[in-house]
RNA sequence: GGGAGUUUAGCUCAGCUGGUUCAGAGCAUCUGCCUUACAAGCAGAGGGUCACAGGUUCGAAUCCUGUAACUCCCA
């Protein structure tokens, strides 16, 4: 069949993934071979397809693919997060929609309809993966809210439980009035604003003066129960003990003092409310004072605020302040900036709140995390993520894991009616667990606690339960592919993830999850701006895929994305609307370069083909196997540093310069022309070698020129072919030809320069002390040029254009009059360059600390480069006298 | 307030343990080409005081100190 001119990768990606798929080349099972494993960070059921999971996912299949290609046992183990929050949210809006209430129905009602919404929405994502060509054994996929999965994580709960580590406890936590439940500290974003300080009235006890006291926070006065004031701030001293009221509410409360003030700041007094902050919560508890919660879950005010019950906290604040000027005891009102915490998930700002919740201790669990990756048992890249990790385990604080939702897995304690407590898989040993404790309660005499556990605390299981190492510790697949190779996340959850999962492994498998962490960058647009979907800067993925195909938009992140660093994604923007535009030059870049891919095929195709071997093309087969065995060893060096970005781009310049640009124009007929079959048959091979180490990262266009370049069996496919191993190699071979592309490129310069056409001749000849060096490349040299004539002679050649290249001066009849001036300059302008270079050397050697101090290997190279640069000048200077 | 990182060509980045006149790559730009694999292409060219100031060294983009700007994390 004809090929197409240009390449069309649509069908071509569908019709290969299916493929792939239906033959079971993605499928892992235990055997005899190495394993090599990556779990997928899994994207949360709500997500679709965006940057982010691009990059992270096209990293991942690339080290699949490649140790796939290496003789591995390569396994990638798909899945979903159930996303508590954010799923839940998703629900209740569904629900909504059909006019139902979440609180109208039961908790098993709900769930029902969670796991209905899970099955419609939940598999896009991965559908989308398949798109982009990620290799998943996708018979592997699993979900952190399927049953195992679930029992994993309550098993966890209650053996952490039974070592002590998990406790529940009153404390303040950060509570989100939207999604009503806790969120850790990690799911909290501060963002720094502008907000106002109000400046309050609290009027001393039968007095007619006050205390002045500065807050962000005014409707929470509600809930004061004492004012705070540094023990040595001469302005206050003499009010200690005394009482005020607080305004509105008119409620007595004493004035404590406490060096935790800062005098600085505001007024230099503190109103305090143990309920609704840190730190006043700690004051309440060392002063003993009251408590009153003035909130409830939704962020309304409480009955226990006494005024605006069920008013909403803002909207209180609002009014709260007009209250009070109105009873003029509003003194000023200034602006400053301050950080407010807004939930990651609902974007509400979150509020501290005292709240009796389940939470893990951490010290013991951090002791080994920070050992093994401090120790590099497990290798973090880049490495300076290791300070960050530290930082964070070093300060670590109990992990508040209950979330006052239903969707997750049910906390597994249960209560009597008396508040006695027990941990328990199940209703029946829950009752057996509370008789241990001489308690005799019937079925109905116990509730289970309502809540449910963190997300985070099904994923932090993941590289252990995936292979269902907590159902059946000993299991053929866990004993197989645990520890895993390497796992591939964004810096930004080093701690949701990376940290906890490495707790988990040494607390319940006691090994590392995986051996090393590849840290990937954000991904921002070119405002430097996160990509998100709230921004709407991210261009839609699909669509880029359909523009450029999923290999094209492969390159195109891969070829941005250094390791750890950002990423600049270069989606423009409509000038006019501010709209993400679905276009991206690098894409395009890796659009043009399957193009090229897909010419050097049809080039390669379209040649008749002749018996024999044409002995002149030896030399450029000879070059480009020294060339691509010197490339593989690179190659494969780069991937134990995982220096994929840069691996890229060397491989895109080694295959459209060296393969396309300089190879295949050397071995090319001249036009009509037959090829003869051995230049056919080892230019093949070299193709197929280059694209099997391309296939890693563009892996549709490989597997479809692989099969255009000969008949295959049905399993003989590039995705299973052994990848090229590096070799060793003849650098002296190499360095042959480099200095033949350097001669033909002055030799097409100077074409260029005297505005000859492409068909007119030139002749060249040359002066060499070794004239035989090149001799079996002349024949390509004067084909590349269109040059008649390429020998050596004696002596110069009158009416040349010359240039020279190490010591020899080669001299070129154009047909062209000569413009000696212009040539004089350009010999003149190299001397000057050649005899810069030869001084700052001489400087050097005449050094004695340096002829001293320098290694051996550095002087012998500069005695080298003296050399040659006094062989060069030498061949200049004649040259230049010559002219005169 | 504590910490991390970045600063090299118009843009995005390499430059690993100081050692070629070391200042690189890709993209973009400019010039000339529709040369039957490819105009999604070919052949060429120009472009930088390596943020700034000191220091160490025979030698610094690279190591040290300080300054500035930006980014991020934690409190």
């Amino acid at each position: 069949m004809e090929l197409t001119k240009n390449y069309e990768p649509k069908a071509i990606e569908n019709k290969w993934y299916s493929y792939w798929k239906d033959h079971g080349f993605f499928r892992s099972v235990p055997d005899e071979r190495e394993p090599f494993t990556i779990v997928i960070p899994p994207p949360n059921v709500t997500g679709v397809l965006h940057l982010g999971h691009m990059l992270n996912n096209t990293i991942q299949d690339v080290l699949i693919r490649k140790a796939r290609m290496s003789g591995k046992n390569a396994c990638w183990v798909p899945g979903t997060d159930h996303a508590s929050i954010a799923t839940e949210a998703k629900v209740v809006g569904m629900l909504r929609e059909r006019g139902i209430k979440k609180s109208d129905i039961s908790r098993e009602e709900f769930l029902k309809y969670a796991f209905e919404w899970k099955e419609k929405y939940g598999g896009i994502i991965l559908t989308q993966l398949e798109k982009l060509g990620a290799s998943c054994d996708w018979e592997r996929t699993r979900f952190t809210m399927e049953e195992d999965l679930s029992d994993a994580v309550l098993d966890a709960f209650i053996q952490l439980h039974k070592k002590g580590y998990v406790y529940r406890g009153l404390k303040m936590i950060n509570w989100d009035p939207s999604a009503k439940t806790t969120l850790s500290n990690e799911e909290v974003i501060h963002k720094e604003e502008k907000s106002k300080l109000f400046y309050i009235k609290y009027m001393l006890e039968d007095s007619d003066s006050f205390v002045s006291i500065a807050t962000t926070r005014p409707e929470t006065l509600l809930g004061d129960t004492a004012i705070c004031v540094h023990p040595s701030d001469i302005r206050y001293q003499q009010l200690h003990g005394k009482r005020v009221l607080v305004p509105l509410v008119n409620r007595l409360v004493k004035i404590i003092a406490d060096d935790y003030v800062e005098m600085e700041f505001g007024t230099g007094a503190l109103k305090v409310t143990p309920a609704h902050d840190t730190n006043d919560y700690e004051l309440g508890k060392k002063h003993g004072l009251e408590t009153i919660d003035m909130m409830n879950d939704d962020g309304t005010v409480s009955e226990a605020g006494q005024l605006y019950v069920g008013m909403d906290r803002m909207a209180c604040r609002k009014q709260i302040v007009k209250d009070l000027e109105l009873a003029g005891l509003l003194i000023k009102t200034e602006e400053i900036q301050n950080k407010i915490g807004y939930s990651e998930r609902t974007n509400v700002v979150v509020e501290p709140r005292l709240s009796l919740q389940w939470f893990v201790d951490m010290k013991e669990m951090v002791k080994p995390a920070l050992e093994h990756v401090m120790n590099d048992d497990i290798q973090f890249h880049p490495e300076r993520f290791k300070n960050t990790y530290k930082h964070w385990l070093d300060n670590i604080r109990d992990w508040p894991i209950s979330r006052q939702l239903w969707w997750g897995q049910q906390i597994p304690a249960w209560y009597t009616e008396d508040g006695a407590l027990v941990v328990a898989k199940t209703k029946q040993e829950a009752i057996l667990a509370f008789k241990e404790q001489g308690i005799e309660v019937h079925e109905n005499m116990i509730k289970q606690d309502e809540d449910v556990l963190d997300t985070w605390f099904s994923s932090w299981l993941w590289p252990i339960s995936v292979f269902d190492g907590f159902k059946d510790p000993n299991n053929a697949d866990i004993n197989y592919y645990y520890p895993t190779n390497v796992l591939v996340t964004g810096w930004d959850i080093i701690f949701f993830w990376v940290a906890r999962m490495i707790f988990a492994g040494y607390e319940f498998k006691d090994e590392k999850p995986f051996q090393h962490v590849y840290f990937t960058g954000m991904v921002r647009d070119l405002q430097r701006k996160k990509m998100s979907k709230s921004l709407g800067n991210s261009p839609d993925l699909l669509a880029l895929i359909d523009t450029y195909g999923a290999d094209g938009c492969r390159f195109g992140i891969l070829a941005c994305s250094p390791a750890g660093g950002d990423l600049i994604f270069d989606s423009p923007f409509d000038s006019k609307t501010k709209q993400v535009l679905n276009q991206s030059p690098l894409c395009e870049q890796g659009r043009n370069f399957c193009n090229k891919l897909w010419n050097a095929l049809r080039l390669l195709k379209g040649l008749e083909v002749v018996a024999g071997k044409n002995e002149e093309n030896a030399v450029a087969i000879d070059w480009m196997n020294q060339k691509l065995n010197k490339f593989a060893t690179h190659y494969h060096q780069s991937f134990e540093q995982f220096r994929l970005s840069e691996l890229l781009i060397d491989l895109y310049k080694f295959i459209w310069d060296d393969f396309c640009a300089w190879y295949l124009e050397m071995i090319k007929p001249i036009y009509q022309q037959p090829i003869d079959a051995y230049t056919l048959k080892e230019t093949i091979r070299i193709f197929e070698q280059l694209l099997s180490l391309l296939h890693p990262f563009m892996p549709f266009i490989t597997e479809e020129i692989w099969h255009e370049l000969g008949e295959r069996s049905e399993r003989d496919c590039m995705i299973v072919h052994p990848i090229l191993q590096g070799s060793s190699f003849d650098e002296h071979t190499i360095q042959l030809g480099e200095e033949v592309k350097e001669m033909i490129v002055s030799l097409r310069d100077i074409r260029a320069r005297s505005g000859l056409k492409n068909t007119a001749l030139i002749k060249t000849y040359f002066t060499s002390e070794e004239p035989e060096k090149h001799a079996a490349w002349h024949k390509k040299i004067m084909r590349l040029c269109n040059s008649e004539v390429f020998e050596c002679v004696a002596k110069e050649v009158a009416d040349a254009q010359t240039f020279v290249i190490k010591s020899n001066t080669y001299f070129v009849i154009t047909g062209i009059e000569l413009n000696v001036e212009h040539e004089r300059e350009k010999l003149q302008k190299e001397l000057t360059y050649v005899e810069g270079f030869l001084k700052s050397i001489h400087i050097k050697m005449s050094n004695e600390k340096f002829v001293n101090n320098a290694p051996a290997a550095v002087l012998e190279a500069e005695r080298k480069k003296l050399a040659d640069g006094e062989a060069k000048q030498k061949a200049l200077i004649e040259s230049l006298e010559k002219l005169q």
